[in-house]
DNA sequence: CAAAATTATTATATATATAAAATATTTCAG
DNA sequence: CTGAAATATTTTATATATATAATAATTTTG
C-alpha cells in the first residue's frame, strides 16, 4: 500500500488531470459554438453583397474578388497568384477569369521571361467599372455593419485575426 | 448677409457634418477591413474542415452540414426546412440529398398529410457514421481554434451575433 | 548537355451554388 | 365545387468549387 503522502499526490494529479480534460472538453464545445456563428455570420453577408452585386452590376462574387485582388496589387498578376491570395484551387481561377475575359473586364498576358506565367490585368472597362463598384461595396458594408461601433469592429478584427493566425497553425 | 449668430450656427452645422461624414466613412472603411477579416478567418477553416471531412470520412462539407441539421433536429425535416435553415437555395438540397440517398446516409420518405412534402430522415447507418463525424468535428475544432481563450471565444460570439443581427436587418 | 524534378496553367470529372422555370399539390375565394 | 393563388419540390442553365490528371515550359542535377 502506498504511504498517505504518495496517496494525496495521486489525488491531487487525478483531479488536475479531471479538470484539464473537462475544461479542453468545455474548450471543444465552445470553439464549435464559435465556429458555428462565425459561419452563419459570414454567410448572411456573403448572401447579401451576392444579391446586390448581381443585380446592379451583374457581376459575381468571386469576379468581384478577382478584380479586388487585380486593382488591390495595382499590377497585373499570374493565375497562381491569384489562386494563393484568394484561397481558391487553381483551376477555379482558370474559369472565373474566361468569364472575365468574355465580358471584358480583365485580359491574358503571356509572359516573355517564362512563356508557362499568364499575366493577368484588368482592361480600362474592367478598371472603370470596377471603381464604381467598390465604392458602392464599402457603402453597403457600413451599412450592412451600421450596428457596429468602431470600438467593437476593432475588438472584433482582432479576434478574427487570432483566430484566423490559430487555424492556419494547425496540421 | 446672414448675421453673425446664424453664421456661427451654419458654421456648427458644417463641422458636425463634415464629422459625420468623415466618420461614416470611417465606419464603412472600417466595416469593410472587418468582413475581409472574417472572410478569410472563415475560409481558412472551411477549407481546413473541408480537407479533414473528405480524408477522414469520404463527405463533404455540405453533406456533413445536412446530417448536422437533421442530427439537431431530432426529427425528420423537409427540404424547405433544410434549405431554410442552411441558408442555401431550394434547389442545393435537391442535389446534396440525392447525394446522400445514393450513399445511404439518409431517405426520403413522403408525407402522407401532403404529398408535395418530402421528409428527410437519417437512415441507421447515417446516424451512426454522424457520430463519428461529429466527435471528431469537435475536436478539429477544439483544435483550430487551441489559441482562443474561453473568454476570448465569448467575446467574439457575441460580436459575431451583433454583426449578424446588423446584417440580418439589411433591406 | 540530357534526363529528372519542378512549376504554371489548363482540362476533366464531380459536387456545390444560384436564379428562374416547371411540375405537382393544396388551399382558398367566390 | 371550380378556377386562381399559394406552396413544396425538382429541373434547367450557368457559375463556382475541388481534386486530380495532363500539358507545357523551366530549372536542377549528374
Amino acid at each position: 500500500m502506498m504511504p498517505p503522502c504518495a496517496v494525496q499526490a495521486y489525488l491531487i494529479i487525478m483531479k488536475t488531470k479531471e479538470k484539464s480534460q473537462a475544461s479542453a472538453a468545455g474548450h471543444s464545445k465552445e470553439s464549435l459554438r464559435t465556429w458555428l456563428r462565425m459561419l452563419s455570420c459570414e454567410t448572411v453577408i456573403e448572401q447579401q453583397l451576392r444579391t446586390l452585386l448581381r443585380q446592379n452590376f451583374a457581376v459575381t462574387l468571386p469576379q468581384f474578388d478577382v478584380l479586388s485582388e487585380l486593382e488591390r496589387a495595382g499590377e497585373p498578376m499570374t493565375m497562381s497568384q491569384l489562386s494563393r491570395e484568394l484561397m481558391v484551387s487553381n483551376g477555379n481561377v482558370t474559369g472565373v477569369i474566361d468569364r472575365l475575359e468574355k465580358t471584358g473586364f480583365a485580359r491574358r498576358v503571356r509572359a516573355e521571361h517564362d512563356r508557362r506565367v499568364q499575366f493577368i490585368e484588368l482592361t480600362t472597362t474592367g478598371r472603370k467599372e470596377f471603381d464604381k463598384m467598390a465604392t458602392q461595396h464599402e457603402r453597403w458594408l457600413g451599412d450592412l455593419l451600421s450596428d457596429l461601433s468602431l470600438t467593437e469592429m476593432g475588438k472584433l478584427q482582432e479576434l478574427l485575426l487570432k483566430t484566423r493566425q490559430s487555424a492556419v497553425e494547425y496540421k
